[in-house]
Order: structure tokens, then C-alpha cells, then sequence
DNA sequence: TCTAGTTATCTCTAATTCAGATAACATCGT
DNA sequence: ACGATGTTATCTGAATTAGAGATAACTAGA
């Protein structure tokens, strides 16, 4: 309740967000003072600050709260999944790489409810470390003390192009000095900044930016030659094999990009998220293909992919 | 209340040890259990012990209980040091070094009641650990990952004989074969593991035991040729300066002994426990001279001692 | 001056905790 | 076999505490 107090800036704040009102607030703050002998907060007309004292106090309360939020996760956590399980993911990897993952692991372990939010890189991290999920999908490299990361798949972009564009000489020929229309998945996609990056130093563009939803939606567009796009090799590959777009190397470290699943190194790893974990790990090659069906044949899929 | 019952084994010791009864705390374990759904002991008659749940939950709970009763000493922690203060120290550095740190400390800051306790370094660094103890003094070297040290004073041993022995070769020849007499602080004292096992590699002995309890003692007798000691350089310096002593440098690694003061690293530091390690750093060299009247003048019997 | 925001305090009800007494059971030693 | 001694579970009434509402007091800003 003190914690509470503290980061909503009043006790009035604090009360609503406590499902309480704000004289039961004001009570339990004034023991907890009494007892400790001293202010913790300064009152004044627009709420409370804390007070040195109050400050110093403030850490211990939070990580106490944390610690009994994780203590009866990790009492009520038996060795079979179950619960909720809060995952954040990338929107690109959301539409490329987490359906095969999802089905299967959904399909194992009926027992827990997914929910999922989607974000940038930035977004996800913060998400993870305020403890507001339990992991995530982001790009990598990453350094952080407090997260643990593992590499979940390294993968290589390569250019996509309608099938008549020869090689990437073509295409740089033909967009020299004229509009360039790149289709993405979405605004904060990763693979769009690298792109953007990558034509503007080759001095190719101006640039016009094309939405989609769906993976097979962009490829059906690139086919059709309405506009070009970055995706991984493996992703793309089934249609190329298919004739329906065309696959251009790129020779820059940039086009490698790994994708990790990350999650606070001292939060409590549930079961749910251990298998998840292990899921992702063995399934994280494998591409969202619409011919493929999910579950038995993820693992064709995959083969089908690198193979083609 | 659950980490207590967890520890004592039993609901009624632990009601024992948190001053309550017994049908209170079989009421609030019931309760934790309800709330989380499942059990956490397993009943029988000779008490309880813990179940798969309760066991994932006890270093929680620990780690919750020690979080809390951390937070009070933080916040109710002052610039000024006050309050009780828990320290260990092994039996030779309380009686050689302590006396001229604790006076410099107790006259400086006198709103602190300071507890020592005395023990080997391996039941010190157990205190220090089960945070039964702040800090404490203990021989090194130390490595321990949880355990924060800073060196106090470094020494040199030197065996301590009667002055008309003239060097250590004299001492080796009269006791080769004949039986050695060694005056030591007491069991356990760091000092005599390293003093027989130096006789022994050396052939000398058998060896005889006069324990006394202070410094002037020792040097009382070993001066009257009674028997040998060996002490820090710097502290039996004064005796043979004044001619009651003869001091004989031993050329072996072991010799050197480092004296340490830990603390657990991730334990809150008040400020007394601050300006103690201040206070054991700056005069950690100045040994218990008995010709010293302990607080304006330990600098200059420190000076004394070396200079000797 | 009035309004909208804040915290402090009082009061009454409901919930919880506490301590004691008792029951039920197992273990050990005679 | 039986009692002594230990254990936990349960019931009960008193004491304590938490909870919610109403009100007061205060401040900043319009």
C-alpha cells in the first residue's frame, strides 16, 4: 500500500487504484509511520512526495510486493502448464514465426491462456522488466544485466521482388533516381527500418510505404510487382520456389537478424513459460506457411522451406 | 509465520518462537493454504514437514521476511549512527586489534550499542551469512560470492622468545628433540593452527599448550622463557623495544595473515555499521599495547610500535 | 469567491486476529 | 496394555483491526 501510495503520487490515486478508499489509505499510512517512527511522506495540496526516509523505504516495499506476486505464482505452479501466460512478441515475428509456435504449444498444453501483446523491440523490453509480462520476442543483439535471453532463430533478409527482376543489379538500376514502394507489415516493423536504412545509403528511393497484414498478402503483392520488400530467406522461400517472387542476396551484416525470447533473469519461470520456452526453441525456424497446416506438419514445413 | 513453522518443523515450536499459541498459527497456515489453494505441510505426529508447494515457497518467504525487517533498519536508519550493532570477531584480533577501534568508535559515536561475539572464522562467516551478525572480523584469504570484505591490516608473524635467545637457528637447535612450550589466546586461535603446523613441518616438538588470555601475559611469560609465541610483528614490536622480548622473522608465506572485516553483501548498511568499517580501516594497524592509553594516543603508540 | 482537488479525522460495522480450552491422534517408555 | 507426552485441529468469546462513508480542513487555480 505504501509502494502504491508512492508511485501514484497521492493517496487519493493510490485508493482507487487499490480498490479501497482513500481514508483506509490514509490509516494504514499513518501506522506504518507510527511504527517506524518518522514521515515517509511530505502532504501537500496536490498529493504526497516521499520524504528521505519514505525514499529510502521505497525499493524494499516494491521488491517485497514483487516477491509475493512471484511466491504464490510459484507456490500455485505444479509441473503441467496451466494459467495465464503473458508473452509479448515483435509484430513481424507475430505474423512470421509465432503461429507454428502457438498451435503447437496450444495444442500440448490446453490449460493455459496466452495473451499476447505486440510492440517494438524498446516497448517489449520495458514491458518485461516492469514485470507487466512474463517474456517476449525481440530483436536482437541485446545486452541487459537483468534479462535473460536466448536466441530463438538467426535468420537472413533478402530482397523480394517480382519474378521478372533478374538480380539485385536490376532492381537498383530500375529504382535508381525513381519511387521506390516497399510493402511492411507494419509501422515500427524492425525489417522496415533496416530497409529504409539500406536504401537510403545506396542512394535509391524516394520511398513510398505500403501496408499488409498478412504474409502472403505482401508476397502476392511483390509478385504482382506492386512494390518490393525485405523478408527472411526462409519465410520467402516457398514462394520463390513456387515462381512467384523473386530472392535477392544482400551482402551486409545488417540483413543478419536475430530474433531472442528475453525475460527477466530473476522472475520466477513458470512451467507454462519454461515449455513455451523449449517450444519456441524447437519450432522457431519454422516459418507461418499458408500451404502448410499447423501441428504434425510444422516440421515439413520447415524442411520444405529451407529446401526450396 | 509460514518460513517460521517451515524452520521450527512443527507448528508449536514455531507458535513457541513467535510468542503466540499454538491454535493461532494452525489457523494462518490453514489460511495461506486456502488461499493458495493447495497444502503446504504434511500433518504427523511428530510435527510437519514441508510439501512440494511449501517447499517452493519457503525461500520466498524467507527472502520476504528478511526483505521486511531490512526495510525498517533502512528507513528508520539515520545520518548519524545509532542503534544496536551485531559484530563478530575472531578471539585474537578482539583481543589485539579491537580494544583501540572500539574505544576511537564508542567515543565517537555513543548513541550505538555495540554486541560482539566471539568465534572461529567458519562459524563467523555462518553468522555473518544467516544474518545473525552484521559484520565481522575473520582471517583470510576469503572468497565467497555473498560476502563483501575489505582488508583491515595486513601482518608479518614473528616468533616471540625469551631475549637471550639470539635468533631462530639458536631457538631451532635448543628445541630439536625436546619438548616446545607454546602460549597461545585460545582453542581456535588462527595463530596457533599456523604455529604448530609450522613446528611440525619443522620437525620441532612435542609441543605443550599455556593458554592465557591477554596480550601482557603472553609476553610476561614468554619473556620469563616460559615458552614462545608467535604474534603480528607490529604488536610484539613495544615488548622488544624494551628489551623483554626477543622477536625472530620467519622467512615462510604463511607467515603473512591478513585480517578482514566482512559483511553480506546484500544487506543494508547503516550507516553504524559505515563508520565502524571507516573507524576499523583507518586505525586496524594500531595494536593493543597496554602501555597505551587507547583514544588520543593510538596513533602514536601505532608509531611506537612500528618504529620499535 | 467558488470549484476541484487534496489529506485528516471521526464513527460505526464487519472482519479478523488472538488466546484459551478441548478433542483427536501418534509415539515412546514402562 | 496403558499412561505420559508430544503433536495438530477445532471451537469460542473477547479484543483488535480493517473497511467504508461522511465530514472537515486545506490549497491551487479559475
Amino acid at each position: 500500500m505504501f509502494a502504491a501510495v508512492a508511485e501514484a503520487g497521492g493517496i487519493n490515486k493510490a485508493a482507487r487504484h487499490l480498490n479501497t478508499v482513500q481514508s483506509n489509505v490514509t490509516q494504514r499510512i499513518r501506522l506504518l509511520e507510527q511504527e517506524l517512527g518518522l514521515p515517509l511522506f511530505h502532504r501537500h495540496s496536490r498529493g504526497v512526495t516521499l520524504t528521505g526516509a519514505g525514499a529510502e523505504l521505497l525499493p524494499y516495499a516494491q521488491k517485497i510486493g514483487h516477491l509475493i506476486a512471484e511466491a504464490k505464482r510459484a507456490a500455485t505452479d505444479g509441473p503441467v502448464p496451466a494459467g495465464r501466460l503473458c508473452l509479448g512478441s515483435l509484430e513481424t515475428t507475430t505474423a512470421l514465426r509465432l503461429p507454428p509456435i502457438l498451435t503447437a504449444y496450444a495444442g500440448t498444453y490446453g490449460e493455459v491462456d496466452i495473451e499476447l501483446r505486440t510492440g517494438t523491440t524498446a516497448e517489449l523490453l520495458d514491458a518485461v522488466l516492469g514485470r507487466r509480462i512474463e517474456g517476449a520476442f525481440v530483436a536482437g543483439p541485446l545486452d541487459h544485466p537483468e534479462l535473460a535471453a536466448e536466441t530463438i532463430v538467426t535468420e537472413r533478409l533478402v530482397l523480394v521482388t517480382e519474378p521478372k527482376i533478374a538480380s539485385f543489379d536490376h532492381f537498383a538500376a530500375a529504382a535508381r533516381g525513381r519511387e521506390v514502394k516497399i510493402i511492411v507489415f507494419r509501422a515500427g516493423c524492425s525489417y522496415r527500418e533496416i530497409f529504409e536504412r539500406f536504401l537510403a545509403g545506396r542512394g535509391l528511393g524516394p520511398i513510398r510505404r505500403l501496408e499488409l497484414g498478412t504474409l502472403d498478402g505482401i508476397i502476392g503483392c511483390v509478385g504482382a510487382g506492386i512494390g518490393v520488400t525485405l523478408l527472411p530467406r526462409a519465410v520467402a522461400a516457398a514462394g520463390a520456389a513456387r515462381g512467384q517472387i523473386a530472392l535477392h542476396e544482400i551482402a551486409m551484416p545488417e540483413m543478419r537478424v536475430e530474433t531472442l525470447f528475453v525475460r527477466r533473469r530473476d522472475a520466477f519461470v513458470s512451467s507454462a513459460l519454461a515449455r513455451f520456452i523449449d517450444c519456441a526453441k524447437a519450432r522457431g525456424g519454422a516459418a507461418a506457411d499458408p500451404a502448410a497446416v499447423p501441428m504434425a506438419t510444422a516440421r515439413a514445413a520447415k524442411r520444405a522451406a529451407r529446401g526450396g
